[in-house]
DNA sequence: AAATACCGGTGACATAAATCAATGATTAAC
DNA sequence: GTTAATCATTGATTTATGTCACCGGTATTT
């Protein structure tokens, strides 16, 4: 169960056994089927989530009722609705499972008592916030000055394994295109051949 | 000259006074006029920049010639190109300055000094990536939702100060749209007033 | 195994925003 | 103080993408 969990923390920090242990009390499993909510809009966030297994969205609802994708999360990919999660105000995002899924929730008072117990988790975390920051900050250039083509082709490059765990129609919102549009774009790549 | 800085640091960890006559030490001071450039494509980034006074703009450059602004930095924002200044790769982002402006920079050696000598700056960072997630959160959020006009009027909401220092064309840039089309959602906006 | 929901593809049409081009207005440079 | 950049505005036109409607295929449910 805490495979993905660790696996993700050495890449960062090294752990004593110890402190390994002290970590996993901290945690919660928990298992989501597809489709089933982690958090719904208004609620409040209760849980800094990393995905163990199976996919988790992120997204918003507009006023017409179209959901637009934040993330979609993988296997050792951490999820929340940030601003919620930090100030305990109703989220604005929903999460829900894609796929069956195995997580690990940790709320904000473990997460404290994890910063308190092992300082060295500041910089697991600092080091996670940078790469998120980095990713953000490319999709949103992306966002700013590709064409949905472009869009997709670098979804293709960088994240090829989405592709076949994710329905079309939640990449074009991944993108911020209608799933018309991805689908006409998938012709007209394959007839360029 | 190091009163925006330490401001900005306070407000999420204290320091000593001893503690922050070495921060004082690893940062260098550099004054930028106008259009000149902290970093330009294809070079290395070096610093990590602090604004004590001024704006700079960090932007990408398309095959077409156009910019496209990822971040605005006034006062107390800080700027880099991420991924050139962890990896030491080209950097893919210019930086300038949009007013004359004074920085604050630390190279990543400093940085890791700063790191060492006070552990306490691992938080410091960690929080200010939440919040520079959070923003970029946002920001994508509304990219991937809103109409232009939308765009614009949640930036007015949020940041009314950039209106009056930045151009129009700029403002245009960092949203995504054209200057064309920023001119007209105004008049429309007077219009419907 | 029939019924139902979900998913991707496609045509016809609508529209927001981009592009191109020209004109003042303001600011900076000489 | 004249010249030259820079900046914002506006009209005419084009274009990428969205919207609406419908279809067939494949899972999922009962």
């Amino acid at each position: 169960m805490f495979e993905v969990l660790f696996q993700n923390v050495k890449d960062k920090i090294s752990l004593t056994s110890d402190e390994e242990e002290l970590a996993k009390t901290l945690f919660i499993p928990k298992k989501l089927k597809k489709k089933q909510y982690l958090l719904q809009q208004d609620d409040v966030c209760k849980y800094l989530t990393i995905v163990e297994k199976g996919v988790l969205r992120s997204y918003t609802v507009d006023d017409a009722g179209t959901e637009h994708i934040l993330q979609l999360a993988l296997e050792g990919h951490w999820v929340t609705d940030m601003y919620s999660f930090l100030s305990q105000e109703p989220a604005i995002y929903n999460i829900d499972a894609v796929e069956d899924s195995e997580l690990l929730l940790i709320t904000n008072r473990s997460l404290d008592e994890l910063y308190e117990k092992i300082p060295k988790f500041e910089r697991f975390f600092r080091l996670l916030g940078q790469k998120n920051i980095l990713s953000l900050q490319r999709r949103l250039t992306g966002s700013l000055s590709f064409t949905a083509e472009d869009k997709y082709l670098q979804l293709t490059k960088n994240f090829p394994d989405l592709l076949n765990r994710v329905p079309q129609h939640m990449i074009a919102s991944y993108l911020g295109i209608t799933r018309e549009t991805l689908s006409r774009i998938k012709k007209n790549l394959l007839k360029d051949h």
